[in-house]
DNA sequence: GCATTACTAAGCCATATGGATAACAATTAT
DNA sequence: ATAATTGTTATCCATATGGCTTAGTAATGC
């Protein structure tokens, strides 16, 4: 089920990993193009891209001296699904407070203190 | 803004802390009750607890001697927005290149070769 | 008051992380 | 053939991380 969390999370967890991702998500990008962006160390920039390419974030390809490096759909939709389950748990119980609450509200006594 | 991404997907990518997550998005718990589930040692468990206020995944207070810990919904809410923002313009991407392809199928020459 | 409960603090340790430099391919351009 | 481009490999470094133990403190229960 592709539930590599603990590497995707540790990947995006990084603002020059995630500025990565931002580039590719619009387009595909040799290395060079992707570091343009960057001040880093190029072999410093190397090692962020092979950390996204672990998590299987990312996937890339070498064509003669080049290397084009491409975003994988799948994982980045199987981290959002794990943090949108969640929100979803804690919005029904937060709705489930707030059918009780007025619950309450409507069995509670008035001001007129009748029992 | 709430832009604490560095400090939300770190905190993520963790299992034990996911796991703590996954507990409170049901509901508020100790830090014994948290502690219940995992086999670490206490101060070793403390440190994900601590890891995860600071990002402001989580909110805790203290009353007596027994902490308890609450889910924090923006900052789950924010780092889900992120991805799914990422996942949107990759979509629109693959729209735009599907259109694209129908597009060139449509003003293709077919077999009969006619121009 | 004394013991138990529920954390908290301090410090140790091995490994991981995020940066750097220097030197080395391997392609491609002139 | 040489030079320039585009990575890659190998090391090094300081700090962070994730675990541990040992020794507290502060509330509560008996």
């Amino acid at each position: 089920m592709d539930n590599n969390y603990d590497a995707y999370f540790h990947a995006l967890s990084d603002p020059t990993r995630r500025a990565v991702v931002e580039h590719l998500v619009r387009n595909p990008a040799t290395v060079s193009e992707l570091y343009a962006a960057h001040t880093m160390a190029l072999p410093s920039f190397m090692k962020h891209l092979k950390v996204l390419e672990i998590s299987g974030l990312v996937r890339s390809e070498k064509k003669g001296r080049v290397r084009t490096v491409y975003i994988e759909a799948l994982p980045l939709a199987s981290a959002e699904r794990w943090i949108t389950q969640q929100r979803r748990i804690w919005d029904r119980r937060l709705d489930a407070l707030q059918n009780l609450a007025e619950h309450i509200e409507l069995n509670t006594p008035s001001k007129d203190g009748s029992k």
